[in-house]
RNA sequence: GGAGAGGUGGCUGAGUGGUCGAAAGCACCGCACUCGAAAUGCGGCAUACGGGCAACUGUAUCGUGGGUUCGAAUCCCACCCUCUCCGCCA
């Protein structure tokens, strides 16, 4: 969200980032109804104003006169209540756009109105060459029998699965490596849940817009979030958080869920994209200095890049264009780990500065060395998504005769070289 | 799920219809005292929006939303949350 006052000021760049975030908002309408409203809430502070003085001298006043005062009163109440009808309609209107308009991305991005505007700032790893024909991780699990991905269909549907044995124990085994690696960069971990209300989705900008993404549990008004960054970014909402608070580092370990409605008949096969999947991110709300957030930004990524190689994952890093970043971004670097099946990188991370937008949802203020209050930014990464991660730690790792060599990272927690 | 209690400022906690944005204490900040500190004394100390160059000033906020009233922290209704006991349960 932006302030009305940051927008009264700097029209033109809020229709700049409009324009190249590839989103409609009819700013002409919600500047007229910043006037209006304003106007009528004017007019109605003015008018309790009155009211409020008539009521004071009513105890004071002689008995006589308190019929007329009351009757003064209830007139002047009677208006208030027919400005403020007219005013809390215009006041929801502008709200609803506040909520869809962009946040102002960074300089640098790449301006574009899709991911195809994408630049790849640098390739890291080599990628593996084998002397046999490699095999997808499909084939390799079904070789070894690491998952169930057939019959579980007829239980929970399309892109479900289950994981099996040794591939299910590798997951619980990278997910603690991860986990220790962060607590040990200072994060404190944290377990979060998926259901939420839907003002969690409103404070990171799920909602309103992406209300198809997510499943819904109506009876008790809940949504299963489909990352934990919702669950994170509310948790402190409300708060003024003190200066010597931050920065508040957070692990966020959840299980996650989207519908993917819309993906149909994308990356049906295998691990890539399910329904549902565990997650751990990386999660920051610091003060609200750039270069601040913009050390954060660049911590954030090296902390996955670290993951990445220690994990022996060829990937590249990739700077967002502003139509592929997403509403509130500011910046966004997605790391894509490299899956020799396909021949390409796949996204396996998503690291996001989001500036103020989110704090201003989210109601999320700190006070600052001179004890001004002023809305926190907030960032996020991915540490580990599984299974997707899964996908290019079997196929890059996969020998000729259809075993897999682990990363000596994860050796010692696995009790061997081989999976 | 059943029964009960309760939600007030950073914290504790007073306040059951008016002068209450809210006593008091703690914490915090400034000043005085001190070589320095402690103790003590004095003062300050919520947030948002609007008006004013400013001093200042108007409105709103006592879990949230409605209602009653000239007037609501205080009365009524709904919801949310917390606590206690019982039941159920991984």
């Amino acid at each position: 969200m932006l302030s009305l006052n940051f927008i009264r000021e700097n029209r033109a760049v809020v229709e700049k980032a409009i324009a190249d975030k590839n989103v409609t908002v009819d700013l002409d309408a919600l500047i007229a109804l910043d006037g209006e409203v304003r106007e009528a809430k004017t007019k109605v502070d003015r008018l309790r104003g009155e009211r409020n003085a008539i009521s004071d001298s009513f105890k004071s006043a002689d008995p006589s006169e308190r019929p007329a005062l009351g009757a003064k009163a209830k007139a002047i109440g009677a208006e208030i209540a027919e400005i403020e009808g007219g005013l809390n309609e215009k006041s929801e209107a502008l709200n609803g756009l506040l909520l869809r308009l962009p946040g102002i991305p960074w300089e640098g991005a790449p301006v574009g109105p899709d991911e195809n505007s994408n630049v790849v700032v640098r390739q890291e790893g080599q990628v593996p060459q084998f002397d046999f024909e490699p095999r997808d991780h499909v084939a390799l699990i079904e070789m070894n029998d690491w998952a169930d991905l057939g019959r579980i269909t007829q239980v929970s549907g399309s892109r479900q699965y289950c994981l099996k044995g040794r591939l299910a124990l590798l997951e619980q085994a990278v997910m603690f490596w991860a986990q220790q690696k962060l607590s040990a960069e200072g994060f404190t971990m944290m377990t979060v849940p998926a259901l939420a209300r839907p003002s969690a989705f409103v404070a990171t900008g799920h909602f309103p817009g992406h209300e198809e993404e997510a499943y819904e549990v109506p009876k008790d008004e809940l949504y299963l979030a489909g990352t934990g960054e919702i669950a994170l970014t509310s948790l402190h909402s409300g708060e003024i958080l003190e200066n010597a608070q931050l920065p508040i580092l957070y692990a966020g370990y959840s299980p996650c869920f989207r519908r993917e409605a819309g993906s149909a008949g994308r990356d049906v096969r295998g691990l890539l994209r399910v329904h549902q999947f565990y997650k751990l991110e990386q999660y920051v709300i610091c003060e609200d200095d750039a270069e601040v957030s913009a050390g954060w930004h660049a911590k954030l990524l090296a902390n996955a890049e670290m993951l990445l190689r220690d994990l022996e994952i060829p990937y590249q890093v990739i700077e967002a264009s502003t139509g592929d970043m997403g509403l509130g971004k500011y910046r966004m670097n997605d790391i894509e780990s490299w899956v020799p099946s396909l021949n390409k990188y796949r996204e396996t991370h998503s690291c996001s500065t989001l500036h103020d937008w989110q704090a201003r949802r989210a109601n999320l203020r700190w006070r600052d060395g001179e004890r001004k209050v002023r809305f926190v930014h907030t960032l996020n990464n991915t540490a580990l998504a599984s299974p997707r991660i899964l996908v290019p730690l079997l196929e890059n790792h996969q020998t000729a005769d259809g075993r897999v060599k682990l990363p000596k990272a994860l050796q010692p927690l696995m009790g061997g070289e081989y999976l």
